[in-house]
DNA sequence: CTGTTAGCGCGTTCAA
DNA sequence: TTGAACGCGCTAACAG
């Protein structure tokens, strides 16, 4: 038996054992139709037997094409990007195509290493889930041989297609229902500011600017993906410089998981007491004691278009610089209090 | 200026333009101590200008190999795995190696896919995190020209080098500390069973039984991945088969976070009146109300060591067959009584 | 339905 | 230090 690094079995290997050439052997794998039943079973079964497996890099260079696509994500452990994948997954599932994914670390060095390791490889598509450097990374797209489709907030300019959803809307209609429920000093948690973040920012910060609420002291921030111990975390500290803050806006639900627990411990009543907006409506925020009241974005569906606007583009359609917008929905529930009036 | 899927830059584009042979680009590109800096710095300045991205397909079909490892995952919303692969990815990160995942979805049938496509392309090596149909997938493995490292159950036989833990002697460990704490009536609680589930049922049902209090009405799973949504509505599916349950063991954290709201809102009181353990020690677990018994996989360390193995590999060094065998802890927190005597 | 010829873009090997 | 010739494994285009 062959073991280990033994030398792969090719093509013409497989012509060579079924006496035919190269092309038919080919052709019995990717246009079976056009081989005649019994040679192209004969040959199946050489395949089979030999354990003969195509080289990509052979095809790739041969065809110009690969069946591939690469799919970047600033994080791993935001349990938003993973709705997201499996929105992509979702629509990619039942094509030829295959999905590869790679984590950026929210780092445009490696976000631009990436989407050059996949043009290298000429990859069929790609999505670019993060928001940063895209000044810096706009060139490498519109040099790309193929499709990219960008994640992105609206009104960014981008150099293809995108998916966008308005983050800075959606922080103003968290910030305006918790100054509807009665909270006057609310505080703003998230871990790394990111484009989205900081969109997020801004819309909470207007809106309390408007109100003559706004206080930089209320928004703090710590450098790293989210977690629900960060949420005790920066709870804690928040008490620590405004202790009067009666309400915390999360820039995600996991975040509004550890203040719900923290505010408990520190025997404030949720939501009389305090009140808590998160932001996603991630599987357990519906089922939370008492359920949370959040923003929730559309993250499933966001990759499903992503990988809509991939095959689309793949199968040979023009898709173009389309930015499609996707809206967010605010799902009232108990963290908050019921709206005065 | 250039857009869309104009031709691509080639090798020979820049060395036509730089008035060198291909070659001499070539060697700018991996081995620049071997060109005269003045010639060198001129090509670089050439390939930044053109915008010239290597082609990888032809690059590893001429030099045969490619330095990208593919990491397989049955899961991505499960977040054990997600702790695996920033394992990975922390090993790797500063090597020269670059990590492609993929999702098989608890698809014996995708696993054995990807594991192609990943030969297809070459890959310098390979991680394989789920542990479905190992037997069909052993095969292949043994005729992979690059190194394969499976993260298994102990006592499994591995193709390759693998990582392991014990989930059954976790499981009967988890199990045992219910028993001490005075629970009697203990159900089990998970998901899609994959293989590791199965053993850790093994485990809980050995002791139990050892117990005389194993009965098999105690078991609940759904065909899904957990969740903490899953959790609450398997602690009401649980309690009206058995409606005297005492405990859960679940088989992940989320869904211990489940069923912890879910006795909350049946009004039991938690740890005195119910028990909970889970699995995985994940961030939450320590700062929910109460914190949370659990059994602690080594999620991180395994996803590294896989890394270790891989990258020692693909520098030229044998690993052959070990199987790394790594522990876990059982972690007493507040979801469970003290132990009695 | 099957085969022949040519070449994808690069790295290896050997020569200068 | 640089280059020429060749081939990696496969597919496109055209023949038969």
């Amino acid at each position: 038996m062959r073991r280990g690094r033994s030398e792969r079995t090719t093509l013409m290997d497989v012509a060579n054992r079924a006496g035919v050439s190269a092309i038919t052997v080919s052709r019995v794998l990717r246009e079976p139709e056009k081989v005649s039943p019994n040679l192209r079973q004969r040959i199946l079964d050489i395949i089979d037997d030999m354990g003969y497996v195509p080289d990509q890099a052979a095809r790739a260079l041969a065809s110009r094409h690969n069946s591939t696509f690469g799919v970047l994500v600033p994080s791993l452990t935001n349990r938003a990007f993973l709705g997201f994948m499996q929105g992509v997954e979702e629509r990619v599932r039942d094509s030829t195509f295959r999905i590869q994914y790679a984590n950026t670390h929210n780092s445009v060095e490696e976000e631009k290493r990436q989407v050059r390791l996949l043009m290298s490889q000429n990859t069929a598509g790609i999505v670019l889930g993060g928001l940063e450097g895209l000044d810096e990374i706009s060139d490498l797209i519109r040099r790309a041989n193929c499709t990219v489709i960008q994640v992105v907030d609206v009104g960014i300019e981008t150099a293809g297609a995108a998916i966008a959803v308005d983050h800075a809307a959606a922080a103003e209609a968290a910030t305006r229902h918790l100054l509807a429920c009665g909270y006057r000093s609310i505080a703003l948690l998230g871990g790394t500011p990111d484009e989205r973040g900081r969109r997020r920012t801004e819309g909470y910060a207007r809106v309390l600017q408007e109100a003559g609420l706004y206080d930089p002291d209320l928004i703090h921030h710590e450098n790293a993906t989210t977690t629900t111990q960060m949420g005790c975390r920066l709870l804690r500290r928040a008490l620590k410089v405004r202790p009067g803050i009666d309400a915390a806006f999360c820039q995600n639900d996991d975040l509004a998981l550890g203040v719900l627990f923290e505010a408990q411990r520190l025997g404030k009543s949720v939501p009389d007491e305090f009140g808590i907006c998160g932001y996603n409506d991630l599987d357990f925020s519906a089922v939370m004691n008492p359920p949370l009241t959040t923003v929730r974005t559309p993250l499933f569906e966001m990759g499903y278009r992503a990988g809509d606007l991939l095959i689309r583009s793949a199968e040979g359609n023009a898709i173009e610089r389309q930015t499609i917008k996707l809206g967010f929905e605010l799902i009232e529930r108990r963290t908050t209090r019921k709206r005065e009036g």
